[in-house]
DNA sequence: CGCAAAACTAGACGCGCGTAAAATTCAAAT
DNA sequence: ATTTGAATTTTACGCGCGTCTAGTTTTGCG
């Protein structure tokens, strides 16, 4: 059921010196068809007769007419809305998968309205109480995970159907879309020791996202499954400012010597363009080459980690499925009436992305 | 004539178990205070007597009500939505300098409505198409500048006020603020040819984005004025994937062995970046001190200048004041209803930040 | 050609709130 | 106590569209 809303034709109509059309009521009277009918079309072009739409498609190139969006939503029980919440947009990452997801939910129709929560859960719950008053028809949300208030959160994906992405919370929301840590931990650890010293692991010490303490896990696992002994390299520091913490943190434990291993594996690229940055003002250098220093790698292939010095050896998110999968899960949900009862969980696969850090 | 929408009081409703309220009667009823009244209250508190006020604030928190943004909207001419459109949220810059502007539009008792453009110029218009069903107050617009379709934005500016930042489109909207390039141009031109080899001026041979060219222009006129030869290195490529053709093309001018001098001033920290990373791939290397085979500055300081290897020497524009400014003269304008009609310029001065690269 | 189903038209009501006019009450000052 | 101007209440209408009912037309199909 995909609906256009008419926005091929308002460019158009733009164009001519057409004449301005102030309700429905008049649109019907000069298009010759009933305002019934096109309130119908609409909401759902498909949903009247194709030689109805012709006439309808005509008569607004003809006329300035587009149906007045607060009278529409007024009496509708769900909007053409979707929220789209992420916890920051500053970040690249979030900005790009939201803008994926925002492409899908546009193809299909609705209207997406964007949310940054700006690295504070109080914001994520100021931003889900806005959208409450916009009745959308559905909500996809990257919670903070951990320091998000889960009961508000809960009582809200009670209210208006849910789908959380990147950040799970477990049994909230209908559905959840992710990264599978486990399986990309696996294969950068595994790569990591196959070709060099095994890896210390640098991350924060009280991490907000709930994947950051998943890959922890899924590093200790995969050390100890090949027989080596996990080193985790836990640094203090709040918040989103994550190349901050890996600069500061990253310059502090190089000079104190502190580091287990020769070779770091970040918990998130952010970090590693931090400490890619203290190791480099330290004197020392870094590269999968003998003779350097460090071998450093990250998690995520941020959008900047092609271009840091030397370029980051990564494991690859695959944001395109996450966003297409979370959008067209919500819509899916939105279709069946938000009758599915049993939450599903979906993790997508990483790849292994080689360059010369490591 | 700050309002807060009484956004405060939701949060601690919710905690309460207080009667769900249908509408603005059903509320007038229970409160002991006049429809008319409340509706005042909603869109202006400080409109009614503080006595008023604070009764109905006291119902606020007993009662679980808030009026339909919908039925708000449909009959007010004006409503408290404020576009914000920037061309590129997955650009750090934009995002922040966005979210700056968001903070003060709600300080002052306005929606912010944020809208990306994804680096297309046929968005921002659809963007812009958008914005106008939601009958906004007033639109702040980061336009392309150049692939900007000028007579649609001219048009649209006639129909709500808009002020433009960072990008200006002359005589289009009621204001405009931005960078004061030709001042710090000169800044960074300066020190070069103070402390070294003077720059060659790295840049988009074909840039979309209005500041490129004042750039240039004002870096012929630095180098003329200090009785240096200019040298424009300008590079192909579309987009607004910098870093990208930052480092393919400064690939290419390295491999050529084309660049006229040592000192590499780019047009924007994003190419910079990519050029960085380049002169690393080659295996040289970038610093203000002897010995090293290149100096590189950049301009803006983006988020990631501070990160990268050696920490990049640029000039900073002033984000927060540009947003401040072009969110308080946008209120403004709405205040004083739109008459303005002598339009204004404002530039604020950028910076010297310097770091390790130049 | 005929007939049932589907699509349409006409008319009417309701949604929740903005807003206007007139009557009333209130707050502070004479 | 009286005045006075502002704030509030009462009453009423309008906004533009969703949606319901009943009646009419069109379509697909045998």
């Amino acid at each position: 059921m995909a609906s256009s809303l008419g926005l091929c034709h308002h460019q158009k109509k733009r164009l001519m010196s057409s004449r301005k059309i102030k309700n429905m009521e008049e649109f019907a009277a000069v298009s010759g068809i009933s305002r019934p009918t096109l309130s119908k079309f609409f909401n759902d072009p498909t949903s009247v007769r194709s030689s109805t739409r012709k006439r309808v498609e005509a008569a607004l190139d003809r006329y300035d007419y587009r149906p007045n969006l607060y009278a529409m939503n007024q009496n509708r029980r769900l909007t053409k809305n979707i929220g789209v919440v992420v916890p920051h947009l500053a970040d690249p990452f979030f900005a790009k998968i939201a803008r994926t997801i925002e492409e899908h939910i546009l193809r299909q129709g609705f209207r997406p309205v964007l949310l940054g929560s700006h690295g504070s859960p109080e914001m994520e719950l100021e931003n889900l109480e806005n959208l409450r008053m916009l009745k959308p028809a559905g909500v996809l949300l990257a919670a903070f995970g951990r320091s998000s208030d889960h009961a508000q959160i809960q009582t809200f994906t009670e209210e208006v159907p849910t789908v959380l992405f990147d950040a799970n919370i477990e049994k909230v929301g209908k559905a959840f879309i992710g990264s599978n840590n486990e399986q990309s931990v696996d294969l950068i650890v595994d790569y990591l020791c196959r070709t060099g010293e095994p890896p210390a692991f640098f991350e924060m010490k009280d991490p907000m996202n709930p994947n950051a303490y998943k890959r922890r896990a899924a590093y200790v696992r995969a050390m100890e499954r090949l027989g080596q002994t996990p080193h985790l390299i836990q640094v203090g520091g709040e918040g989103w400012e994550f190349e901050e913490i890996g600069f500061r943190e990253g310059t502090r434990v190089i000079r104190d010597r502190s580091l287990p291993s020769k070779t770091i594996l970040c918990s998130n690229d952010r970090l590693a363009i931090g400490l890619l940055s203290a190791i480099f003002e330290a004197g020392m250098s870094v590269g999968i080459e003998a003779g350097h220093d460090f071998r450093v790698a990250g998690h995520d292939d941020h959008p900047f980690s092609r271009f840091t010095c030397p370029r980051l050896t990564t494991v690859s998110q695959d944001y395109e499925a996450i966003a297409e999968k979370s959008a067209t899960t919500l819509l899916a949900l939105i279709e069946a009436d938000d009758s599915l009862d049993s939450r599903t969980e979906t993790l997508f696969d990483g790849k292994l992305v080689l360059r010369g850090s490591a």
